[in-house]
DNA sequence: CATATTTCAGCGCAACTGAAATAA
DNA sequence: CTTATTTCAGTTCCGCTGAAATAT
């Protein structure tokens, strides 16, 4: 048998947000607010909460509500857009960054465990591919 | 920025899951649905719903609906376990099989077009990383 | 007027917890 | 008696749709 791609990543991933759960819960998030605060913080940050809706592949109304939770934890901020009152850009509070510091030592020890037979270049090979696939799949969109 | 692999993995997995849901919902089943038929079909069949609980990291009772809805549209079958009448051992039936073959060429097409920038080298590649993953996450469960 | 962002309100469902029956 | 699997029942929660206000 020779899995496809695209199912060996889902089942990747549900071990991945197994040991997640359990790590983030001691530090009071789920693994997509993790998801969430690591894109505001590395991928150029500032995205519109409508922006966020469409990389995250959800309504803007859930979107909302996922950083509503976030806001009220005081891990991230809106700021008014001076080119367009109705948009409120999205940061991190240094609160935020903080948490997001304990959250990587935390996931430092799952990745340790996870990828134990990987070797140095795997790890490398498999940030350049998935980087690739999301690049392609950012080409097709507008934004 | 160099973000980490469980990070990207995660991302990967939201595009991912946002096409399979358009491409199999015209074929009437969720991308969950399609990874657990594929699993029971690839990963050497006859578990029971227990055992596929563990394996999907969610609780007996979440996989015996995901199961039940899968049996009311005649996909997947049980059958009792010969030497324990308690244990129901899944299967596909003819028509799930059916159904898999089609799913595989809707997805063939996602794939086409999310991997366009890869090489065949990459694909392999990315599919012996990542099943090295999986069976150091398995090493560690008693099944 | 058309379009985009945000927000209030309500809904549905998928996965959860609790409890019990069956079988080894 | 203990453990594992399955199933019935009730509940919670996350993401959804609808509608409206704001701003360009």
């Amino acid at each position: 048998m020779n899995p496809r791609v695209i199912y060996l990543i889902k089942r990747a991933e549900i071990e991945i947000t197994s040991r997640m759960s359990k790590a983030l819960e001691l530090l009071g998030i789920t693994p997509i607010q993790f998801t969430l605060l690591y894109f505001v913080k590395h991928d150029k940050g500032d995205f519109s909460s409508a922006q966020l809706s469409r990389r995250f592949q959800v309504t803007p109304q859930s979107m909302n509500e996922l950083i509503a939770v976030l806001q009220t934890k005081k891990l991230l901020r809106k700021t008014v857009d001076p080119s367009h009152k109705r948009i409120l850009r999205i940061s991190l509070t240094p609160k935020g960054n903080q948490l997001l510091t304990s959250c990587n030592m935390a996931l430092d020890s799952i990745e340790k465990v996870l990828f134990e037979d990987l070797t140095n270049n795997e790890i490398d090979k498999i940030k350049d591919i998935i980087g690739k696939i999301l690049a392609t799949s950012r080409k097709e969109k507008t934004e």
